[in-house]
DNA sequence: CATGAATGAGTCTTCATTCAT
DNA sequence: CATGAATGAAGACTCATTCAT
């Protein structure tokens, strides 16, 4: 029976935690937030937990994200942002470049080195394509999409110079995108992952002359 | 292998005499927990939708399995299970077997056979990940470990008769297995995928050779 | 932190109350929900409230009914359901029916009668306009405006038949429907009403001659 | 008249200097509440369309209200004064007054003058009874009690006289009283109403005479 | 006086699980 | 063995109210 009146009982903040700047509080949301996405998943993960990490009220939450997709959607999109950033289209045309392979080596370090930086919001990244009510975990797949295009590409334009060899560059970019997807989860789950360096020089050896001797 | 809970035998009369009707049922169960939890994700699937599929009813569902986590496990396990039945260790010394490459490859062909022949059970498998109720997908991390050992003992192998090159084992191992992982997802998600041969040969050469010229 | 699967505690009833009938649980559901909603109104209504009354749990209701805006629209419906089927529309070219005052007389003693026999119901009804998410809102808005139109017309008609003083049918009918609703509310409201017959003797008097001597 | 509640006086320096300009908020908070809640209706109308309909801070109405039941009755008492003053007890026995039909009929004049002048709070006055913790929805509903004590005293007054023909007076009250209300809905709901000295003419011929010829 | 960030009780709704029939 | 009605814990989200600045 609900005729009483809810007899108003909101209390000021107990403790003395004073009014952050708003871009502050929404960093600290969205921080909390990146740690249970991380360690639960998106459906695991609840809008009591993040709270709970950040300290706040559950009113303050939804004072700065509509819904915990909307959260999940800023984490998803900053994390595929700071990617994008990193790994740029290798330019070939440019004599001021520097020459090809030293590109792909310095974008797969920077790749790599803000992996390790931010485990939790790769982590997610990885993980993140299994949350339908999340719009930005269609724009997910829509990433690796373009990442298969990107080097499906670069495949294409190396053949087309004789720099890579005749093969087909759809399957091959399937198999190359792993091989970058496998080498990213070995450093987010390695407790103490060897330098960046040495992966990223693996990585591209595996890559371009395989394993045998 | 790590202690596998004893296949929970549902109680009812141990007379052996349905059996049989019970071993259908049961996989009745599963295949429409397979198309469900493929199609819907761990948490996005509903035991609602499970029981529509098998047309049982609510009760049934729980006479054959614990609980929604149990029907999880059951086919995590058996994605497992046929996985490794197909990619067996490669055997160098025995005079009798096949030459290395070639049961690398006739292991790769069985493997993407499998899993084009079962999408569903594959797709799981491949997202799995993510249902820290099901106590199997834990078992599902160590499965990947367990690859991941299998390749790099194959490299170290190969270092030792010089068939590979030197490399760090470890991180080659987990860049091979992310390229399988690439070729499976690609197959898996690919509505009219190549061939398997051509598919296989890709990955072998890129594996093996890379992708230079 | 909701990592922990929630430690499935679902008792069965505490108390031996059996499965009800589909049929009956739902009316049951129905009963207590318009007491509820007839007391408090749309919105003060809470579900809690209803399951309370009808001692059922939370999702039992919601076995019955999709949402708290479905059963208030059930209870709306079902309401003037009743009152059109009470009040039908006069016939005047039928020699075998009955005087044109007797029909109208007994139209309201029917009416009259189903809203002292169900108060809360007609309470709803009398209240109902503020459910916005009910859909059925708007059908009770529609059934007053037919209501207005049905006597708009008998007016009409009866000026045709210099039965009814020249008159603007438009306002009079407005004026008529407030009687009729001021004359309901009165018998609803008033703890010991006066007979029915009473009642609509003073109501046809005053719609027919007004209060004058 | 129920002990109405000391008309709360917000806190706040007393020493009368900003009355004026206090006064001023205050009305202007009314006025957007006004609007809301005759748009809205209690339930649904929120303190944040109120505020920023006013063009003020969230702290700020609460410096002029206790509470959001606070400023509906604040409404809502307006609405009975201006709706009291407006309509007086017809003076029978003060020879230097206007004939009983002329007053009856200027009160009703200034009742539907005033309620088309301001069909907000008009409505909120036909549908405020619905507002369960506004204490001043009690005093509504004391408010149309009165108005019924009123139109009955004058049909007794009438008879008493022999103007009024021989009825029971408690009734055709009731019956008087759903006249003008639902006049006073029609004209405004109506978008563009008759004029009001037609509708008075109306209602007062049906009130005095009925619709027969 | 004014502000608006913060609060948290309360609401609706879902769904895995149980058990009497 | 099968059934499906019933359960209730838990989750997402709203909004009137407060109080430090």
């Amino acid at each position: 029976m609900s005729s009483r009146p809810p007899t108003p009982v909101p209390p000021g903040p107990e403790d003395g935690r004073a009014s952050l700047a708003r871009a502050e509080r929404r960093s600290q949301i969205l921080e909390a937030a990146k740690q249970v996405f991380s360690e639960a998943g998106y459906h695991e993960a609840s809008i009591n937990a993040i709270i709970e990490k950040a300290g706040i009220a559950r009113g303050t939450f939804y004072l700065y994200f509509q819904s915990k997709a909307t959260v999940f959607d800023a984490l998803l999109d900053s994390a595929m942002r700071e990617l994008r950033a990193r790994f740029t289209r290798i330019e070939l045309d440019d004599p001021a470049a520097a020459p090809p392979q030293v590109q792909l080596r310095d974008g797969l370090v920077r790749l790599l080195d803000y992996v390790l930086g931010d485990r939790l919001l790769a982590t997610i990244l990885l993980t993140g394509a299994r949350a339908p009510e999340a719009e930005a975990s269609a724009r997910l797949g829509a990433f690796f999409d373009e990442a298969h295009a990107l080097i499906k590409q670069a495949l294409v334009l190396g053949q087309s110079i004789q720099l890579v060899r005749p093969c087909n560059a759809e399957i091959a970019a399937a198999a190359l995108l792993g091989t970058v997807r496998g080498m990213i989860e070995y450093v987010v789950t390695t407790d103490t992952p060897p330098p960046v360096e040495e992966v990223v020089n693996e990585l591209i050896a595996v890559a371009l002359r395989g394993v045998l001797a």
